[in-house]
RNA sequence: GCCGAAGUGGCGGAACUGGCAGACGCGCGCGACUCAAAAUCGCGUUCCUUCGGGAGUGUGGGUUCGAUUCCCACCUUCGGCACCA
């Protein structure tokens, strides 16, 4: 790690200027904001608010260089908005509950609650040395009582309103950490865990789940937010909306079979009928010939969907049944067969085969001899005949071999086949979503109590709101059994029935975190407020969130789920609008040097306190949003941050070293040079400030100063425009790097503190260029430079370029055949 | 397989709405200062060149006076989903 460099050049030697020191800065004004509470907000309602949201952190110990570059920009941004006299509220928090905590008390014997807090007294003293404008009044912690009081009443609101249910189903879990996860939380291929990369496991279970499928549609629509596009389009297939139609076959006995189907134009083409391995119906619909095949098949699927992972070009194994069903369209009977290529968890977990129009049914139905009948003749095609046919074709096209509706052409077949299903009672159109009710359930006893009772009489009961919190105890142990720890405490669960007094027995499994994160964003509205989860005249003021940044991993988890939150709330007239967070843009990852995730063991982490050590959080701060593009990321580079590191220093001699002369201009040229750059400046770093565009930010700033640099050389030191553009430059400065251009601000004999100062306007005439370069091509190659009046006109311009000699040359003593000319720009000339 | 993002000097990255490709910085080279080095400052830095110029934004086409930017096809990398009926 290099040190912070030495003095700038003589001039400033000579006029005693001390050294940048951020080591000495950094805290003096962190503490100063501090006392001063200089980023406390209050509801102001003669301002315009500004609600900034960073995805608060997880409190897993140190804080790592991403969450820099997560916090940082956007405090940049924050600063920015404030200075242009909105009303920002910036508030920090924790995510407090979770595995981590339990993990460490396991290995380490330290309580969690212990862990958890001592890391936060960790994070938020690196918080404090951002220098971020974090309005510190409002911070929550998850983990507090008086946080997850709330988190359960919410619980509650969403059980009073037949939002919350407990199913016994089959459910992901996840053997390492012990505890079943939500579907958005089983990633990837080999469908792991997302904290803990293990791969989960199914287990049936009985546990509590949110109705987020009721929301599906309305969290299709995205038409007031301001979102990524991949964050939209990642919400969406993970909704996964397909229309279709419902139908429901018949077995022998009598047996419903539900189907969905988006093809109920191919319905009579369906030749067989394929279950689940662990379809309800499939031990009935067994006849004892085929009952140990079926057996041994069930059981080979239940292994194979728990160990190995099945990948897509897999043969299509299946076994008969021996049971048939129903066509309700045709009265044919079709066998029904089971195979795992048909998944319990989509749709009804049956469905009917069409072998002739789908790619997997036809694979299927070759492999294991069953016919193909062919419905649909889509364009093009004369004649189809399922004995020959070599693939399936799953195009639309007019219905054939479909009795009463054969004939039918391709954009009807659907519509038409639907009102016939409905006409004749055998189902309707229907939508089935990929969503699936969010799990709730956790095994874990670090997170925030589920507030039910079970008695014996009553059965679930609530536990009554003016009982909240259920608290969690202290004394547990930690063991890693697969069943919730609470279930091991002495007395925890034993309690007294809310309805009837008698002895019952609480719920001892908790609440995935993401629901802490699904409404913490009203909880720093009014962290102390004890009547609700937040007070409604802060809500009236603050919400919806203006802009929340974040890395997009939380795409299909966290932001999917606080909008459900967001909307049940509304629905329950608790809260208004109908989104949480009108805007929201992402952040790339910060990789270690090595271009590879940071990982301890290959010691690629950066830690940021090293970093602020060696550099100063304004360097630190500079860098981050100098050196990427922020929506990107990439490596850390420790030789591009000397590049900030330099300019910092170079700043820092050029305005003190200057400070407090005076002179009067004695070039004019030279002084609207430097005036036109700092107005081009005002202009650069506010747009990109507002649209995230950090890198261009610093680059402007740069720009600046180096043109004030030239202008220090040309002797225009103390001029009234030179004074100008200091201060400006400091302005700009002031949300990039704090700290500094608070002090030089200060040294300057400004009034405290720069950051309530107003942002600096900028006039379009003043960032005017008088002359332009204009380039001259010849057959679309540029061939000569001309210095001109920007306001030139076409005529002048073309007479210009012409003109030139050079042009001339090229033009090899033709005539030109035709000239562009594009004003303030440029002339093309084509021979 | 489907969906999405991204490919620009040695490197990070700029480029408004189709109009000077490479801003700003890193690195590198040369010079100044120094006994020397570091730091700092100045100049240079896409490639090729017969010094006229030529080529160049992943590849190949196209539209246009003009394309990093628009269109078509493809390649590579990264991310998500994945037998979704």
């Amino acid at each position: 790690m290099r040190e912070v460099s030495e003095t700038d050049g003589d001039t400033v030697e000579e006029r005693g200027v001390d050294r940048y020191d951020p080591g000495e800065i950094e805290p003096r004004w962190q503490g100063k904001w501090e006392a001063d509470q200089l980023y406390r907000t209050t509801i102001d309602p003669d301002r315009e608010k500004f609600y900034f949201l960073t995805m608060l952190p997880y409190t897993s110990g140190d804080m790592h260089i991403g969450h820099w570059y997560a916090m940082t920009p956007s405090d940049a941004r924050a600063r920015y908005l404030r200075m242009r006299g909105y009303n920002v509220m910036f508030p920090p928090g924790f995510d407090a509950f979770g595995l981590p905590a339990e993990n460490a008390a396991i290995e380490r014997n330290i309580h969690p609650k212990q862990w958890t807090y001592s890391n936060i007294e960790n994070m938020r003293r690196q918080m404090r040395s951002m220098g971020a404008m974090w309005d510190w009044s409002r911070e929550a912690i998850s983990a507090d009582p008086e946080f997850y009081r709330w988190t359960q009443w919410f619980f509650l609101q969403m059980f009073n309103n037949d939002l919350a249910y407990r199913k016994m189903s089959p459910v992901d879990w996840c053997p390492h950490c012990n505890t079943t996860l939500a579907r958005e939380q089983v990633w990837g291929e080999d469908r792991h865990c997302e904290r803990c990369k293990t791969p989960v496991i199914k287990k049936d279970l009985e546990q509590w789940f949110f109705r987020i499928t009721k929301y599906a549609d309305e969290l299709l629509d995205f038409s007031i937010l301001d979102w990524p596009e991949p964050v939209r389009i990642l919400q969406t297939n993970w909704i996964g909306r397909s229309e279709g139609a419902r139908a429901v076959f018949y077995t022998e006995d009598g047996d419903p079979i539900e189907i969905f189907t988006t093809r109920p134009d191919t319905l009579w083409g369906a030749t067989f009928m394929v279950l689940a391995p662990e379809h309800p119906l499939v031990e009935k619909l067994t006849t004892p010939d085929y009952a140990d095949a079926v057996h041994d098949y069930i059981h080979q699927a239940a292994r194979r969907s728990d160990i190995e992972r099945e990948t897509i070009d897999r043969e299509k194994t299946g076994v008969f049944t021996g049971g048939y069903a129903i066509n309700p369209v045709n009265d044919e009977r079709i066998p029904v067969w089971i195979a795992d290529y048909v998944l319990m968890t989509y749709g009804t977990g049956a469905i009917m085969a069409v072998p002739a129009h789908d790619h997997r049914d036809f694979e299927f139905a070759r492999k294991h001899d069953l016919e193909v009948r062919p419905v649909i003749l889509p364009s093009g095609v004369e004649s189809l005949d399922g004995e020959t046919m070599t693939e399936a074709l799953p195009d639309y096209g007019t219905m054939i071999n479909s009795g009463p509706l054969s004939g039918t052409p391709g954009e009807l077949a659907i519509e038409r086949t639907n009102a016939y299903l409905e006409e004749k009672g055998i189902g309707d159109a229907a939508v089935n979503y990929r969503l699936h009710d969010w799990l709730i359930s956790r095994q874990r006893y670090w997170g925030a109590p589920i507030p039910i009772v079970y008695c014996p009489t009553c059965g679930i009961v609530p536990v009554p709101e003016d009982q909240l919190p259920v608290v969690l105890p202290d004394d547990v142990e930690w063991r890693p059994t697969g069943e919730s720890p609470l279930k091991f405490h002495p007395t925890w669960g034993h309690t007294d029935c809310p309805k009837c007094g008698e002895p019952a027995k609480r719920e001892t499994d908790t609440m995935d975190t993401f629901m802490c994160s699904s409404w913490y964003h009203l909880r720093y509205l009014s962290p102390d407020y004890d009547e609700a989860p937040f007070d409604p005249k802060e809500y009236d003021y603050w919400m919806p969130v203006d802009t929340y940044t974040g890395g997009i991993e939380h795409a299909t988890m966290h932001l999917i789920y606080t909008r459900f939150f967001h909307k049940v709330f509304r629905d329950l007239d608790l809260t208004e609008g109908h989104e949480p967070m009108l805007q929201l843009r992402n952040q790339g990852q910060i990789l270690g040097p090595d271009g590879q995730r940071m990982s301890k063991s290959r010691g690629t982490v950066i830690e940021p306190d090293d970093q602020v050590r060696a550099y100063g959080a304004d360097a630190v701060r500079a860098y981050l949003m100098f050196g990427y593009r922020w929506s990107e990321g990439g490596p850390w580079n420790a030789d591009n941050i000397q590049g900030v590191v330099r300019w910092l220093n170079r700043v820092w001699n050029l305005v003190l070293g200057t400070a407090g002369l005076t002179a009067i201009d004695s070039d004019p040229a030279f002084a609207r040079t430097l005036q036109r750059k700092m107005h081009q400046t005002i202009r650069q770093v506010s747009h990109d400030l507002e649209n995230f565009e950090f890198n261009t930010v610093v680059s402007a700033l740069m720009e600046l100063s180096n043109a004030i640099v030239a202008a220090r050389e040309a002797g225009m030191a103390g001029t009234p425009v030179f004074n100008d553009a200091i201060e400006t430059l400091l302005l700009l400065m002031a949300p990039v790097t704090p700290h500094i251009a608070e002090e030089m601000w200060a040294r300057l004999g400004k009034p405290y503190s720069i950051h309530n100062q107003a942002w600096p306007e900028y006039d379009p005439e003043m960032a005017k260029e008088e002359e332009i370069t204009l380039v001259v091509q010849v057959n679309g190659k540029v061939r000569d430079r001309i210095i001109v009046p920007a306001d030139i006109d076409e005529e002048q311009a073309k007479a210009a370029a012409l003109a030139s000699e050079i042009v001339q040359h090229h033009m090899g003593g033709k005539e030109p055949r035709r000239v562009i000319v594009v004003p303030g720009r440029l002339v093309n000339i084509v021979v």
